[in-house]
DNA sequence: TTTTTATGCATAATTTTCTTATGTATTTTA
DNA sequence: TAAAATACATAAGAAAATTATGCATAAAAA
């Protein structure tokens, strides 16, 4: 994340919208289609992202599957239902945040 | 701040912003007017506003002032010169995560 | 009139959430 | 054949909040 990242906080919302997207990741795919979407703006670290889909997953909020891509293994993501439910309340918290952002930052364009 | 925070690390850009629109603003005046221009949704603590106040201070990107309104005090913080080039490459940084933060959340309407 | 709320600052202890560093292992590319 | 990319994981440390506390005055409400 560039300098003092600024997306402190918004991790967590940011791998729910992915998985509620694309239905099922694994870790570094997400970080590959985050740095792509963002232009390379975003860039999740390894220490970020494991410890926070292993807390999301203790809390039910997302399931596991484990595969093999040749040699390699792969740890898919999906949202269970409960996840499902937590990231529509996370993705409405995100809108109403980037909505307070716009007034703050282009007070005159910002609608709402 | 609702719950778990989502504007942790955008703090810092949030008062540089407030103070290169208003030009001198002291610290519980920066925390109402947050309040008001996110309709509520942003509430700044003075556990995170006052130190980091401090800090900006410290560094050179912010002077202040004191002074007394009746029997209270007010202390007034303006940017310095220093202060405002570091504004505005924060204010770039924070409409480069902004457009990211769009990206993720609204991949179809998002533009740039 | 007394208590609560609002105004206004400050700091310490704790928690959350990253970064950085490290480790292991396979596959692809230069 | 060495480096970079793929793919996971965790520990130590730093950054940046929250929560709790403290002091003091002014206004509003009970």
């Amino acid at each position: 994340m560039k300098k003092s990242s600024l997306y402190k906080g918004c991790l967590e919302p940011i791998l729910l919208r992915l998985l509620k997207d694309n239905g099922r990741m694994y870790g570094y795919q997400m970080t590959q289609m985050v740095k792509e979407i963002t232009k390379g703006e975003l860039n999740i670290t390894e220490g970020a992202l494991y410890p926070l889909l292993h807390k999301l997953e203790e809390q039910g909020i997302v399931e596991t599957e484990t595969e093999m891509n040749g040699n390699r293994m792969r740890k898919y993501y999906s949202l269970t239902k409960a996840g499902k439910k937590q990231t529509s309340v996370a993705m409405e918290e995100m809108k109403a945040f980037m909505q307070s952002l716009e007034f703050i930052v282009n007070p005159k364009t910002a609608i709402g």
